[in-house]
DNA sequence: CACGGATCCTGATGGC
DNA sequence: TGCCATCAGGATCCGT
């Protein structure tokens, strides 16, 4: 479930509660992307100071060090003071003197990685080439404007690509061009400037809006349909092939982007 | 260097 | 307690 609202939200759900606690003990279940990215033994007796969030990670700061944590694309964090035994899909578990924080990911596309600190090159060669923060103050609508005009792949494709901007996955990257009435084909050195500024709007407005409701994807809300209190975060395109839009009535199509699932309705966004 | 394809892994789903 | 193909919210590596 994770694109950058929902990590932004599992950060805000333990952030406070482990602050300031000692790592007792980490438990390592079957190999993550990179299986040799910690050494329990090195955690055991740090303290954690805060929780920050760059991108898609988590950034564990430690007294003497720094945990990243990669949700992947299947992956979920619990934060308890007692937990379970560790199940089939448990494959980290950093044990506390104020309850335990477990990684559970069933296709392991996820990833816990220990460096010394930001400067580390571990941590440089999963951070450096990220780009800016789409909820942050330095997403800049005339900056985005420019490193648009730099890259000539559709834009569906720079905006999963993470180094133009962060945390857009695939579901929001549909939601965001629908938004800004933009085609996902369109490449990304042909969209006007005032286009890009409607774009940039977007992808804050669809992030912004998916935090606030406490990160319920948009694909869990479909499923969680007749529960009330989620409307406004049902799928304008997302998910909807051949269904009528939801603006136009116009039929829902569904492209295939590098591998990637696609949606838009081809009356409401324009090349 | 930017781009596009292949790849890691397990589980859910739907057609036969 | 069928089998097989396809697809899934991510990101890296590699050839061009």
């Amino acid at each position: 479930m994770p694109e950058l609202p929902e990590v932004e939200v599992t950060r805000l759900s333990f952030a406070e509660g482990i602050s300031g606690a000692t790592i007792v003990a980490a438990r390592l279940g079957l190999p993550l992307r990179w299986p040799l990215g910690v050494d329990p033994q090195q955690l055991q007796g740090q303290t954690v100071r805060a929780v920050r969030r760059r991108g898609k990670y988590l950034l564990i700061d430690l007294s003497e060090g720094l945990l990243l944590m990669h949700l992947g694309m299947s992956g979920s964090v619990v934060f308890a003071a007692a937990l379970a035994d560790a199940g089939k899909h448990d494959h980290f578990d950093l044990e506390t003197s104020l309850g335990t924080l477990r990684l559970n990911d069933p296709r392991r596309f996820g990833a816990v990685v220990f460096a010394s600190g930001e400067a580390d090159p571990v941590a440089i060669k999963l951070l450096g080439r990220l780009g800016v923060e789409p909820l942050g103050d330095d997403f800049d609508a005339l900056d985005f404007y420019l490193s648009l005009q730099q890259r000539k792949a559709p834009i569906k494709q720079v905006l999963l690509a993470g180094d133009v901007v962060v945390g857009v996955g695939n579901i929001y990257a549909s939601e965001a061009l629908f938004l800004a009435g933009m085609r996902p084909t369109t490449r990304a050195n042909r969209i006007s400037r005032p286009r890009a500024v409607r774009l940039h709007a977007a992808i804050r407005q669809v992030l912004a809006r998916a935090v606030e409701k406490g990160g319920s994807t948009l694909r869990d809300f479909s499923n969680a349909q007749g529960e009330s209190g989620h409307f406004q975060l049902e799928a304008m395109v997302y998910a909807r092939e051949g269904e009528p839009c939801r603006q136009c009535a116009s039929v829902i199509k569904s492209i295939r982007q590098g591998q990637r699932s696609t949606f838009f309705c081809p009356q409401c966004q324009k090349p």
